[in-house]
DNA sequence: CGATGCGCTGACTATTTGGTCAGCTTTTAT
DNA sequence: ATAAAAGCTGACCAAATAGTCAGCGCATCG
């Protein structure tokens, strides 16, 4: 079990989530084995041994905040209703990936973080939905190039470019912060960034609307 | 200085060498403050004590790598002539990226790392460069729109999506393996990958060959 | 009111870690 | 042949680290 067996009671449920907060921040910026557990412990306003009260360890902690974040990455790969025009399913997905990038840049880095340096600490089940969903994601491409609603295009590679375009403002927020010249990216960013998205992903595929 | 001063010898700076890609394994797969010295002692095959030899201590061996790791996203801001047509040159920097990518994955998951993390090992000189590249690219690009050779776009978020997805095959390798269900990803699939991204970007600028 | 469980935490332990050093061997230069 | 420098490394050190524990206070339950 991840943490502790006790009962559930409101301060300690509490208690926990400002731990796994603070536990967040420690290990996007310094991975697991980099984190410190007594900078958690800062973060969160605890002595550290309080910390160990509520988990049993740095690998459990590390694994409850490893659940949010795939918790937020399956969210992320919602279904899609069979027959739905695509112009309408691409700019739904990835105006829908740059929100959760927004509302979720911890998660989003973590995650980023976890596949940059292997993944072992994801479980297989992540891999094996991930793997699905994409497999099935991919098909339904195929069967709208062969419809010739879209352009010819590998299905893999443009599912693989949007998630790459739309975690982006996260993964690389520090450069480009900079190379925008400003202390942090707002929601306009956000919003002008995910209309960009979409514009591009419709060029490829073909659905131009604005000619 | 980055290591310690001493007369330049063969024999030194092979040994530096198997020492430096030894810490580039261990500084991908762990970050900085997550590697540790002995294991890449063990990676390069030598006591401790000589990779402390060679290097003043870990900040000193991190600085070495990311000296290389550095040069290569150098090398990667090519400089662009004046007056070239926007297809060759799209077309060969997409190209030249995925390339790059292939021939570092390393390097191009420690720099990803550092970005993730905050950038805070990366000198002030890269993050200007890295501004001032983009900045005249991205005056270019709007040099391209206003002259009608392109259509419309940001051309920001058209630099940051060739970066991400240029470079995803490395940051993702793990994930993108297993979606492929493959052991490693070949020349092969980044060459199609290359092949598929410039088609995409092109679509994107309405420099659409196959119509 | 007393028993029980939750919550807390300073002090502590065992292990890990970056780094040092003395003494040795090998190589190079004179 | 000799001196100087490079190269090497096992043993060691001091600091850092994850984790533990005993003892306490507070809240809840019967």
């Amino acid at each position: 079990m991840s943490s502790v067996s006790r009962k559930v009671t409101a301060l300690g449920a509490k208690k926990r989530d400002v731990i796994i907060r603070a536990a967040e921040q420690e290990f996007e910026k310094h991975g697991f084995s980099g984190a410190r557990m007594q900078r958690i412990a800062d973060i969160a306003g605890v002595p550290k041994a309080n910390v160990h009260y509520y988990f049993s360890g740095k690998q459990a902690l590390y694994d409850a905040v490893l659940t949010k974040v795939v918790d937020v990455w399956n969210q992320a790969l919602s279904p899609i209703s069979p027959g739905a025009d695509p112009e309408q399913v691409l700019d739904q997905y990835v105006r829908m990936k740059v929100e959760f990038t927004r509302l979720y840049p911890e998660a989003t880095r973590i995650f980023a973080l976890e596949l940059l340096q292997g993944g072992q600490h994801l479980s297989a089940s992540i891999e094996n939905e991930t793997r699905k969903w994409t497999r099935d994601r991919a098909r339904e491409i195929e069967g709208w190039i062969q419809q010739g609603k879209i352009l010819p295009v590998d299905p893999y590679h443009l599912i693989f470019l949007i998630w790459s375009s739309t975690q982006q403002f996260a993964e690389s927020e520090t450069q480009i912060k900079s190379i925008y010249r400003r202390k942090r990216l707002s929601k306009k960013d956000y919003e002008l960034l995910a209309d960009s998205l979409t514009v591009m992903v419709k060029r490829i595929c073909g659905l131009n609307t604005e000619r």
